[in-house]
RNA sequence: GGGCGCGUGGCACAGUUGGUUAGAGCACCUCCCUUACAAGGAGGGGGUCGUAGGUUCGAGUCCUACCGCGCCCACCA
């Protein structure tokens, strides 16, 4: 057999394997009817992307189950592709323009769009190396991008399409506007913050009368748009202003006061002031009562030509004057502090301002009607399911999605102007359509001017799951590749993204395809920093994957990562966690590089399992071979219900503690024996594939060794379970026989300073001649494992010699003559306290056992297993007993 | 205001439908460079499972309340 390079170098073989796999194209799928597809689409990450944990993670848990699925005779597909996040990349080249002292706007919207086109030319495959270096196993023939030819056409379509169903609207509405980024956000892209505020009161001088009625409100700013005073119809205070007018201070304008009944009287003073074209609220109570829409600031957030004297001040800067003027002139009562939640762009955390303006709205509730029913009646199912009520939740309150963007970088609304005839309300000279219209349809004119807006970066990657494949098509070839691989298996994200992708990619699955876009969803956690804070750039303390696969490799974080993360849940990290991963490649790499040495070729059956099937097998070997496939079992059953952790955490038990710990040890003793090497290999060569989606680069580097002639361990299949070969029995006597009189012979040893070199006889005392033959038959394993140089079995009523240490099994009484060195008070006193704690133990259990309602209720079952446990022990204090008197 | 998650040895976590004395990892202590592996091997100490009740023969596990931490959603200015 070839051998292994004596120390394990992760550098020497990750990279090389990677390109091997790629240029064999064993990432590829097609449309292969023998086999059922499984497929995942990877969720885009932004070109301006670079990895970070959150991504490894992400993609790790994809890459083990498209590896996993592939192994097990599927067509495994992973569509890989990046999205081209519109406002975070158009910062990004806005703030290389701002190094030459350019905005946007100098350079003009042509040659601002070709500078952020070569900018992703250059940078933005730096994200798909580095799902490289993770070793995912994407299918990059396939590598989509949002704004491809194909995929922008998709998304073009979309919008036609709903517009032509009156999906799609345009219309004045308050919108979340980021002042920085200067444009308008969906309300998922504005989450709400808690800020410490201030609750501002202020007195508006009523008309011809010595009294003024007092507001209270968070953005004094805002009062520059007042255009009314509003208050409860049932509140006693203020019925008799109804219907007066109020001076409005600084501005001096005439307002009127009225009454609505969404005003609580519980707040504040019970009196608000009215700015319809500020505040959501506002807005509706301005549409009820017909109220003029005032809007006081410009797009940066600067207050505009209505803000009479304060025009041209920074709106926080005018929220300090105006206090300051009002103080001036009495009218400011007071200011309290006061917490509110606080829209904050998701892209420069800039704060939102409700702002009143034209937008592109797509109407949501037909769309989430399916979209609801599918979760609800399991055809999508959320893992976690917890997710389900999250989910659900937003889609039975959604609201309609402000889709358009007044930036460059993203598709551009396929909507037209009529230069001649288009009005306000867009009831004429308005076109949709995919191609530029060459005359208006109204009225003939020729000169038509597309809409600037761009639309949402979402509305182009909700369609992901199948405007990747192609979808509108042009060619039937491509139709097929849909139908096959659509919908897809499984959607892993994180849950920061259901509201923005998952919800939506459901409502346009059934919009467009009819049918879900996937079955499963799988929320995996946060990735978190040791003290539980989110991993970020801002923050500072994320760890860089790439900096980890540099010092322990690529396998060793994606172990790590794995077996750290149960479903769900957040996971906690810290750089030395990573050690684990890497100790276990080391492991891997040795115990296959102390195999390889001591296989012979010739030695190994053909077809190992057959040969394996046919021979009558020494206790080792089958109880080897029974753990291996009682893991695999389990493991299985972990995967299936996407507990990887569970099945790495199930993994790395067998292979070290099962494997290593013991059937190694145990095989050494006859190890060119015929069937021994053919479990060796057995094991190894199966072992190695069920490790490989988890630690894919080891696996290759080791399988090529274990079986040069098979080709990639890509391309094998996951091993069959045998549950013939499952022995529970078995399991349990070793554990019994070997396992447990070997911890207790190795502690003898260590208790009384033993050298590990020093060879020891001991002496055991069995009840009867069956006990004795149950544990001759595994006599010899235990002398290899705790290693001892020859077993004198004895009667159970002999008494060991005076020199002499004993421990107590469930099978026998082990004794060990450790001569002069003997600590006979030290003895003594470790058996007193295993005695007294057996008493404690036994009469604990049988008070449990002299309780009726147990014996009654409980099933038979555990009964019976109480009983012997408590007889089990009762012998065990016996002997203990006797030993104890032996000391004395 | 609603909803969700978490609180288990020094640290960070497992614990599957309630069933022996609650488990591995890291860290710690002792011994060992035993010819696969010191990134290793052997042994060991350490937890009244957040608090208080309840259901049950039996609760880390189910129920209620409370405390603490974190997250999400929501138009009280």
């Amino acid at each position: 057999m070839s051998e292994l390079a004596t120390k394990y170098s992760f550098k020497d073989i990750e990279e090389k394997w990677y390109q091997q796999w790629e240029q064999n194209k064993f990432f590829h799928a097609q449309v292969n009817t023998d086999k059922k597809p499984y497929v995942i689409v990877i969720p885009p990450p932004n070109v301006t992307g670079i990895l970070h944990m959150g991504h490894a993670l992400n993609n790790t848990i994809q890459d083990i189950l498209i590896r996993y699925k592939k192994m097990n005779g599927n067509e495994s597909l992973w569509m890989p592709g990046t999205d081209h996040a519109g406002i975070a990349t158009q910062n990004v080249v806005e703030r290389k323009l701002a190094k030459e002292n350019l905005t946007r706007q100098d350079v003009g919207r042509e040659k601002f769009l070709k500078r952020v086109w070569e900018w992703k030319q250059e940078y933005g495959s730096t994200i798909i190396r580095q799902l490289k270096s993770l070793g995912c196993a994407c299918d990059w023939d396939r590598t989509r991008f949002t704004m491809d030819e194909g995929y922008s056409d998709a998304v073009l379509e979309v919008f036609v399409q709903l517009y032509k169903k009156d999906r799609i609207y345009r219309g004045n509405y308050i919108i979340n506007w980021c002042p920085r980024c200067q444009t308008a956000l969906s309300d998922e892209e504005a989450p709400h913050k808690d800020l410490n505020g201030s609750l501002y009161y202020m007195k508006y001088p009523i008309k011809d009368s010595e009294e003024y009625v007092v507001v209270a409100t968070t953005r004094p700013e805002t009062m520059l748009g007042d255009t009314a005073v509003a208050v409860n119809p049932k509140d006693e205070r203020y019925k008799h202003l109804i219907g007066q007018t109020v001076i409005l201070p600084l501005m001096d304008r005439e307002i009127p006061i009225i009454s609505d009944d969404f005003v609580d009287p519980e707040f504040g003073t019970g009196a608000v002031k009215v700015t319809p074209a500020h505040d959501p609220n506002d807005y509706q109570m301005g549409k009820r009562h017909d109220l003029e829409f005032i809007n006081v600031m410009h797009p940066d957030a600067s207050m505009n030509e209505n803000a009479g004297e304060y025009a041209g001040q920074d709106r926080f800067q005018a929220r300090k004057e105006i206090i300051e003027d009002l103080t001036r002139r009495e009218l400011f009562l007071k200011v309290e502090s006061h917490n509110n939640a606080v829209g904050h762009c998701y892209r420069c955390h800039s704060v939102v301002e409700p702002y009143l303006s034209k937008q592109w709205f797509v109407k949501m509730k037909p769309l989430s009607l399916p979209a609801i029913e599918a979760v609800k009646d399991g055809r999508i199912k959320f893992h976690p399911q917890r997710w389900t009520k999250v989910y659900l939740n937003w889609m039975e309150n959604i609201q309609d999605w402000c889709i358009s963007r007044q930036i460059w970088w993203g598709h551009r609304l396929p909507v037209y102007y009529c230069a001649d005839c288009h009005d306000e309300e867009d009831k004429k000279g308005i076109v949709v359509s995919k191609q530029r219209p060459n005359k208006c349809p109204d009225c003939g004119g020729t000169k038509l001017v597309q809409d600037e807006d761009v639309l949402d970066t979402w509305f182009s990657s909700w369609l992901w799951p199948f405007a990747t494949f192609g979808w509108p098509f042009s060619q039937d070839q491509k139709q097929e590749e849909l139908k096959y691989f659509y919908p897809t298996d499984v959607l892993v994200t994180a849950p920061e993204i259901i509201f923005f992708w998952v919800a939506r990619m459901i409502m346009s699955g059934f919009e467009f395809m009819g049918d879900i876009p996937f079955k499963d969803v799988y929320i995996h956690g946060t990735v978190r920093d040791e003290t539980g804070r989110k991993m970020s750039k801002s923050l500072g303390n994320s760890i860089d994957p790439l900096e980890i696969i540099e010092e322990f490799g690529t396998d060793a974080l994606r172990f790590s990562i794995i077996s750290l993360t149960s479903v769900g849940q957040d996971v906690y990290l810290s750089k030395d966690k990573f050690e684990a991963g890497r100790n276990f490649a080391n492991k891997i790499w040795n115990a296959s590089r102390f195999i390889l040495m001591n296989l012979d070729k010739d030695k190994i059956a053909d077809d190992v399992d057959e040969y394996l099937k046919g021979e009558k097998l020494d206790l080792a070997e089958a109880w080897i071979l029974s753990c291996f496939y009682s893991s695999l079992k389990d493991i299985n059953k972990a995967l299936s219900r996407y507990r990887l952790n569970e099945a790495a955490n199930l993994i790395y038990e067998f292979f070290w503690h099962q494997f290593c710990d013991y059937y190694i040890e145990l095989a050494k003793l006859n190890i060119k024996e015929k069937n021994i090497q053919c479990v060796l290999y057995s094991i190894l060569e199966k072992i190695l594939r069920v490790v490989h989606p988890f630690m894919p680069f080891i696996t290759e580097e080791i399988w090529y060794k274990v079986n040069p002639d098979a080709g990639s361990i890509m391309q094998q299949s996951w091993p069959d379970l045998r549950e013939e070969l499952i022995d529970g029995s078995l399991e349990k006597d070793m554990k019994e026989l070997v396992i447990d009189s070997t911890v207790e012979t190795r502690k003898l040893r260590s208790e009384n300073n033993i050298k590990p070199k020093e060879k020891k006889s001991i002496s055991v005392f069995v009840e009867d001649a069956n006990k004795k033959a149950a544990l001759q038959k595994y006599e010899e394993y235990l002398k290899i494992l705790a290693k001892i140089e020859d077993i004198e079995f004895r009667d159970k009523n002999e008494s060991p010699g005076l020199t002499f240490v004993s421990a107590v099994t469930s099978h026998a009484v082990i004794s060990m003559d450790v001569g002069e060195q003997i600590d006979k008070e030290g003895e003594l006193k470790k058996v007193e306290q295993q005695i007294s704690e057996l008493v404690d133990h036994i009469s604990r259990k049988d008070k449990l056992l002299a309780n009726e309602n147990y014996v009654k209720n409980a099933p038979a079952q555990v009964v019976e297993k109480e009983k012997n446990s408590r007889d089990e022990l009762q012998k065990k204090m016996e002997e203990l007993k006797k030993i104890k008197d032996a000391c004395l």
